[in-house]
RNA sequence: CGGGGCGUAGCUCAGCUUGGUAGAGCACCCGCUUUGGGAGCGGGAAGUCGCAGGUUCAAAUCCUGUCGCCCCGACCA
């Protein structure tokens, strides 16, 4: 049946709706696609509806391709897996956690590896079982912070999630490839550009994981890349270890007076008063920045860290939090320097003239991690752990010790990548989907085991991996429109061919209609507006703001025997007979530049 | 959680400073006209002014409290 939109469920927005700011957000709203239903979840019209079955289509394409099969779980979930695979607790309050009459625990899962695990386990118990990879595409629940940005990072959202379930290690990387191939190739046939990035694999217990990062300013993801083919996510990016120094003959450590020198700023003007250094003042680089930061772990304990770093370096946070993973990271307040007497505050350095402060050759027991920057045998401007006093000279490895290492300093254009393939560059991206394997955590902590060929248990190992269906939508929302709407590419708009009829005319109607029923006959998914009495500037401004990639408008040519194929993209009309229009039309979506897959 | 802003008709907003019986535009319904770029005229339906308390003869407006929403940041398998 053509769809008439006289009678079909939409209604435009003249204005903009007041708490839409992105573009994607906007535009979805006002052109009839979804409706807020409270912060970060949204109900689905019929367009929106037609826009996100279409990318759930290629995907499902892609999957089965690379021989997933399809199943479906609740969203709603009982507490006990989750319990078990410390979850419930770990996941925090991003988790949405209800309960029964009878008092019973429910969440509104997050991620299904629980239940998926759980499904395997049920009916296989044998490794000629294996491998197997199925996948559902289902809501997810994340109470996030701060829902924003329409779509884009909501709190109930539509995710494709597959997991593979292998034997070995070999099995788990064969899988987690076959799966990444379907990605790129769902990436390249919805036309979205994408990075794939290293990514952290920590918090999830996993060990190889990956990406897939759309390059866009209003990412909330930070990644770094070069040329050679080196990309990841800062949080997994890592730097390497600084080479020795030779310290032979290095002269002992110096303390000086340094008035007011509280900050790297000003420590560096004074230093360059009280000890000129021949040949290059001292920079920021020179001094050791000891910054306190206060980890705390699930069991609620708050521990004080000092962190060590070049101090033209600053602390990321978000490094910080997957270098103490499942802690919360924060820098110390007022009240942990009170309680610290020890630490200096503006002065923290793991040396003084009384002897070790930090380190491992300290008793001070609090940790000292030091950047992976400050190799062994360099020597430091750094604090002397009295008010008004800095030590120079302070050889590392020779005056002072640490606990360990940690890399959690902010990543800078320029720095080199760890694999050596040169400098990087810093990019803004949308995490579109991501890629994991996640070991054998969750077979574990639940018990999914099957008999090898020697009649053997062995637990089996997982990957997991995901797509943002929603946030598809909205990404490809954000990337295809203009100043008056939206402007969906061929494969996945709502409907294929948006049919005008304009004036009071029946003949022009009566046409409209036939045309309409031709189109639909020929294959392709018709919106026929055929409202009466509404003027064609409307019609015009809707069809523009609802953005079907191909508009006929059959108006005053009729009398002539022609329609007008109307490219929403490039704006261009272009009359054609009536007889030939559908032929017209396929032709002109065989050659359109944004045909894809 | 910190900072900022906003809650008045379905939507976008005015009215609040200076208290006096609820407004506009758009959308919607009826009639006539109009029909290639968001039409005109006439008529109509539509709001517990977020909620609760207080002040007052009288509160959308002043006071107190509270709830909610949006934006920036923190947070974000």
């Amino acid at each position: 049946m053509v769809t008439r939109l006289s009678t079909f469920f939409l209604r435009t927005l003249r204005e903009d709706p007041a708490d839409a700011e992105v573009t994607s957000h906007r535009l979805l709203v006002r052109a009839g696609y979804i409706r807020r239903q409270a912060p970060g979840v949204f109900a689905w019209l019929p367009l929106g509806l037609r826009v996100k079955s279409r990318i759930e289509a290629v995907i499902r394409e892609e999957m089965a391709e690379a021989g997933a099969f399809e199943v479906h779980f609740p969203a709603l979930l009982p507490r006990e897996p989750y319990e078990r695979t410390n979850r419930w607790t770990e996941y925090g309050e991003a988790l949405f956690r209800l309960q029964d009459r009878k008092g019973a625990d429910y969440l509104l899962a997050p991620t299904h590896e629980e239940a998926f695990t759980l499904l395997v386990k049920d009916l296989y118990s044998s490794y000629k079982d294996l491998p197997l990879t199925i996948f559902q595409i289902q809501d997810k629940y994340r109470d996030e912070a701060r829902p924003r940005a329409g779509l884009l990072r909501g709190r109930e959202f539509t995710m494709k999630d597959a997991y593979s379930f292998d034997v070995d290690d070999e099995g788990l990387e064969r899988s987690y490839l076959t799966q990444r191939d379907a990605y790129e190739r769902i990436f390249t046939r919805l036309g979205l550009e994408y990075a794939i990035v290293q990514a952290d694999a920590g918090a999830m217990g996993g060990s190889r994981s990956e990406e897939f990062l759309h390059p866009t300013p209003i990412g909330e993801d930070t990644f770094v890349r070069n040329d050679a083919g080196y990309a990841a996510n800062v949080e997994a990016f890592a730097t390497a270890v600084a080479a020795p120094v030779d310290a032979t003959g290095a002269p002992a450590p110096v303390v000086h007076s340094t008035p007011d020198t509280p900050t790297i700023d000003a420590l560096v003007a004074v230093a360059n008063e009280v000890e000129a250094r021949a040949g290059s003042a001292w920079t920021a680089a020179d001094t050791l920045k000891n910054v306190v930061l206060a980890v705390t772990g699930v069991d609620g304990v708050r521990e004080l860290v000092v962190i060590a770093l070049p101090g033209d370096r600053e602390v990321d946070l978000k490094r910080a939090e997957v270098a103490f993973p499942l802690a919360e990271v924060e820098p110390a307040t007022e009240e942990d320097f009170a309680a610290n007497p020890l630490l200096v505050k503006g002065y923290i350095g793991p040396w003084s003239a009384r002897g070790a402060v930090l380190g491992e050759t300290s008793s001070s027991g609090i940790r000292y991690l030091v950047d992976p920057r400050v190799a062994e045998g360099s020597a430091w401007i750094t604090g002397a752990n009295v008010t008004g006093e800095h030590v120079f000279g302070l050889v590392a490895g020779r005056d002072f010790s640490w606990d360990g290492r940690v890399d959690v300093a902010a990543v800078r254009p320029g720095d080199p990548a760890p694999d050596g393939s040169g400098p990087v560059e810093l990019a803004r991206g949308m995490e579109l989907g991501h890629v994991f394997q996640l070991g054998r955590k969750y077979a574990e902590a639940l018990g999914l085991k099957v008999l090898d060929h020697n009649g053997k248990l062995v637990t089996v190992t997982m990957g997991s991996y995901g797509i943002g269906v929603t946030r598809i939508l909205a990404t490809i929302a954000e990337l295809n429109n203009d100043d008056r709407g939206l402007v969906w590419p061929e494969p996945l708009a709502p409907f294929d061919v948006h049919v005008v009829a304009t004036g009071k005319d029946a003949a022009v109607f009566d046409a409209a209609a036939a045309l309409s029923s031709e189109l639909e006959a020929a294959g392709l998914e018709v919106l026929y507006d055929d409202r009466p009495k509404v003027s064609p500037g409307v019609k015009f401004g809707d069809a523009e703001l609802v953005g079907i990639p191909w508009i006929i408008i059959v108006g005053r040519g009729v009398a002539e025997g022609t329609v007008e194929l109307w490219n929403r993209r490039t704006g261009e009309r272009t009359p054609v007979a009536i007889v030939d229009a559908v032929e017209e039309l396929r032709h002109a979506r065989e050659s359109s530049a944004d045909a894809l897959g």
